[in-house]
DNA sequence: CGGAGGTA
DNA sequence: TACCTCCGG
């Protein structure tokens, strides 16, 4: 429902620096962050291979997770990984649409192969990506190395991120959709996980500056008084659990609705009326509305922040899985090199403040 | 995706 | 410096 409400959600955007995020702990939907890197990070000579080792491990995401942390390390931001546990049994349909998707794209992919055309070989390979255990055992080998916790959700891993953020143990999540709003997370930092890429409205491409949104923010530019406001919004353009929301009904739309119906027994009331057969929903919206209220969540999860192995990094990228030595010294150099400059303009900062 | 290395 | 294209394991 990512880009749906994002429409209606403009001034509520603030962007930010990413000195704004010194010493923030941040909850990172791992499973996402894994495919966004699944996804791009592929061979073209093989027609969108993943990049492997010598042995067949997938190294793909490992790249990706190298140099996003060694980018964020400088910065002192401090991701915190979450997975996901099992997910709810109303995301099964949505499961089974994607990996029909998937398989589509499998064949297509070998079609294009066949015909030896790369270029097509290549888009299509992107969604195909499939997460094995083998590609999370080695992420969560290598973000340990970096020093950094993997933790377990109870289910879906923005709702655990949501409740931490509620709790105070995060302090945001990080997220490209609003779906953590609806769990009830007070802050969201956009454009974290990705940068590069979006098309700037005149010409060429724009780097994605962070943003940081916050709930009430959220809340006062929908003029909404509850999350139940929000979360109606969400189940009426569609969420992860009845992705097509309801027919006809845009973003606009379902803001005027929820405005004119502003409790769920007066929208539901409206909605079963206007739609007797009752198939907007493939379940009944007040289970889903329960479900965003209170998801399935683990409280109180401890971890803890580590400085990062850098000859452990070294050695697992280079020895283990096949990565060129140099590059892997030279990128982690360089982190060390610029955390220190970052920390002194930091530290020299705060010291002009207290002046 | 992000970095390297080339070109304008 | 800005942009482009190729490549990484």
């Amino acid at each position: 429902m990512g880009t749906q409400i994002g429409k209606l959600l403009v001034k509520c955007r603030q962007e930010i620096d990413y000195t704004d995020l010194y010493g923030k702990k941040v909850g990172i939907d791992a499973y996402n962050l894994i495919y966004a890197f699944l996804a791009p990070i592929r061979y073209q000579q093989t027609g969108g291979g993943y990049l492997t080792d010598s042995e067949g491990n997938v190294t793909s995401h490992l790249s990706g997770l190298f140099y996003k942390l060694t980018n964020w390390l400088p910065n002192n931001i401090r991701p915190v990984f979450i997975f996901d546990g099992k997910p709810p049994t109303f995301k099964e349909a949505e499961i089974k649409t994607r990996q029909e998707k998937k398989k589509e794209a499998v064949l297509k992919r070998e079609e294009a192969l066949a015909k030896g055309d790369l270029e097509s070989a290549m888009k299509f390979a992107a969604v195909t990506s499939k997460i094995t255990p083998q590609i999370i055992d080695d992420a969560k080998q290598l973000i340990e190395y970096f020093g950094l916790p993997s933790i377990q959700a109870a289910s879906e891993a923005e709702a655990q991120g949501a409740y931490m953020v509620q709790e105070g143990s995060l302090d945001a999540m990080a997220s490209q959709d609003y779906d953590s709003f609806l769990f009830g997370s007070p802050e969201v930092i956009r454009n974290l996980t990705v940068t590069r890429r979006r098309v700037a409205t005149k010409d060429g491409l724009i780097e994605l500056a962070p943003e940081k949104v916050n709930f009430n923010a959220v809340l006062q530019e929908l003029q909404f008084t509850n999350r139940d406001q929000l979360i109606l919004l969400g189940l009426l353009v569609g969420t992860d659990y009845n992705p097509k929301g309801i027919k006809g009904i845009g973003p606009k739309t379902a803001l005027k609705l929820v405005h004119k119906y502003p409790t769920p027994k007066a929208l539901f009331e409206y909605l079963t009326a206007k739609y007797p057969q009752n198939e907007i929903f493939p379940f009944p919206p007040q289970m889903l509305l329960d479900y965003f209220r209170s998801p399935d969540v683990t409280e109180s999860l401890q971890f803890k922040i580590r400085k990062p192995q850098l000859s452990k990094i070294t050695e697992f990228l280079v020895e283990e899985r096949d990565f060129t030595k140099t590059r892997i010294e030279n990128q982690l150099k360089r982190m060390v090199v610029t955390r220190r400059k970052i920390k002194q303009k930091v530290d020299q900062q705060s010291l002009d403040r207290f002046f």
